[in-house]
RNA sequence: GGCUCCUUGGUCAAGUGGUUAAGACACCGCCCUUUCACGGCGGCUACAGGGGUUCGAAUCCCCUAGGAGUCACCA
């Protein structure tokens, strides 16, 4: 049975590369039948923000990846949180003490500080933890810990030899020991570091496959020692390369670049972007690049995964979204657009599923559409250089000539006949005996009904969704700027 | 600096000794068209560099360069 977990730290929201690291882990679990878990991995009490374990839950549950096991839904390896697991951790530190594989250490910080200062000024960069307290005799370390003086336990690595691991994706990765420090193993509080308490949960929680950040990659190499020394076996790992925002900046919370959450509430749909980040570091093999969960669940393998970092791109995720957009359904279209809608057209009165129809497959991202409409609430200024375009064949004299024959025309309609249709029978019929062109015609309402070169929707539903009065106003207000333009 | 990892077009990427080196986004043309968008057609741009191995290298080896990660009682 194959068993995979996601185990953030709640320091704030679910950032991007998390909810990717969440997807893969998730779906290769699922792919194989296994179980995804969520563990909360909360050692570092200072960096804890409060509130932050709901927001992952919830963060988890907007991207529609459930876990089989976690705090919020118990299981049977709990507790999923590492702060209630406390108490298993040192014995199990002490049993690596009693066979040499580790040892405590009452170096206080300043201790080392000093120390460190005068390694760096002989060897910069050189510093490792001098192992000063394994020259300690049993006895007394055992005397100094009952005393209830402050220590930590570190982990003795080997001062010769290699440590090594496979990993699944980068393949065999060794370092040699002498470059390796004793680290840290039970922190002064207590409680374990990230590291020891990752073999210790992962192995008790009985995880078969770790996927997580390259950042980790080079420390674990050291796992395997620790693993060795329990005697138990170790779980598969799979690095995952980053997500960049750039070629040399990883994509960061703290430089403004967006959360999962940030994307929804801009108006980017959820399939959008797990479809996108799914794409983002993996690859199916073949051409597909839309998919739905189930159907990454299917298609997900690690063979597709890149070592290589990949750089958030942006125009690619609003590729995806119009993509998503444009398929969806018009009643769910509808549904989601309207309170865009109603950031400038509240109380309008305005045929909202007309517009939907419109902008349905005009629509990138939701928070661009109160731009997209906003000429419909109030006409923008323009000017009457608008009024001329080669391509349509139109020109300021001619539009002052065609907006002069479209306003009888349109004021013959009846107010509450005035549908699309109706007026685009109208506005046609003043073709033929005019010997005008379509274009030049429906350009000129067209700018005089929007002010704007490009609109969602043409002259015909411009003027149906404004309404006779509004677009007999609008018109008006053309006829007026261009008689003023010809006189000037 | 030590150790570790990475390197195909602007971006995501396919490719695992023999291909005209896919595809997508973006960009640029053209077509369609009452604007825009959609759609259709076409175009531009890549194997970091240098040595090997081989009949033959994007694919294997070495070196160089560039980038990233790590070197905490943070994860």
């Amino acid at each position: 049975m194959i068993r995979t977990r996601f185990a953030p730290s709640p320091t704030g929201y679910l950032h991007l590369g998390g909810l990717r690291t969440a997807l893969y882990t998730y779906l290769f679990a699922k792919k194989h039948g296994g179980k995804f878990i969520l563990r909360i991995e909360d050692t570092d009490q200072e960096r804890e923000v409060p509130g932050a374990v709901e927001l992952i839950y919830q963060s988890l549950r907007q991207a529609g990846l459930p876990y089989d096991e976690g705090p919020d839904v118990g299981g049977d390896f709990g507790p999923y949180i590492q702060t209630q697991r406390k108490e298993l951790y040192l014995p199990l530190a002490m049993k690596l003490v009693d066979s040499g594989a580790a040892y405590p250490c009452f170096c206080t910080k300043e201790e080392l500080a000093d120390r460190r200062e005068k390694a760096e000024a002989q060897a910069p960069g050189q510093w490792k933890y001098d192992k000063h307290c394994l020259a300690l005799s049993k006895e007394e370390a055992q005397r100094r810990m009952q005393s209830g003086e402050p220590y930590v336990i570190r982990q003795n690595v080997p001062l010769s030899g290699t440590a090594s691991f496979e990993d699944a994706l980068y393949g065999h990765v060794e370092a040699p020991c002498d470059t390796l420090d004793d680290n840290v193993l039970i922190k002064a509080d207590g409680l374990p570091t990230y590291n020891f308490a990752n073999v210790v949960d992962d192995h008790l929680m009985g995880i078969t496959h770790v996927m997580r950040g390259v950042e980790y990659l080079s420390s674990t190499p050291k796992y395997n020692l620790l693993y060795a020394a329990f005697g138990w076996e170790a779980p598969t790992y799979i690095h995952l390369s980053p997500v960049m925002k750039d070629a040399s900046r990883k994509l960061s919370k703290r430089y403004g670049d967006p959360s999962f959450e940030d994307l929804l509430a801009q108006g980017y749909v959820r399939d959008a972007v797990i479809n996108f980040i799914a794409l983002l570091g993996w690859s199916p093999g073949d051409e597909r690049e839309f998919f739905t969960l189930a159907e990454l669940v299917d298609a997900f393998d690690l063979k597709g995964l890149s070592k290589a970092p990949a750089i958030f791109n942006t125009e690619k995720l609003v590729w995806f979204n119009h993509e998503y957009i444009s398929r969806m359904a018009l009643e769910d279209y509808l549904a989601l657009a309207t309170p865009w809608f109603d950031q400038v057209l509240a109380g309008k009165g305005m045929d909202y599923r007309f517009l939907a129809q419109l902008m349905h497959t005009r629509t990138e991202v939701f928070d661009r559409v109160p731009d997209q409409v906003r000429f419909l609430a109030e006409l923008p200024e323009y000017d009457t250089a608008l009024y001329t375009h080669q391509k349509m064949k139109t020109n300021s004299d001619l539009a002052l000539q065609t907006l002069l024959l479209a306003r009888p025309a349109l004021d013959a309609l009846p107010e509450d006949g005035f549908t699309e249709e109706a007026v685009k029978a109208a506005l046609m019929g003043l073709c033929e005996p005019h010997q005008l062109k379509t274009g030049q015609v429906m350009w000129p309402v067209r700018i005089a009904l929007s002010g704007q070169a490009s609109t969602p929707g043409g002259a015909t539903e411009i003027a149906y969704l404004l309404g006779k009065r509004e677009s007999l106003r609008r018109v008006d207000a053309g006829i007026a700027k261009l008689k003023q333009q010809g006189e000037a």
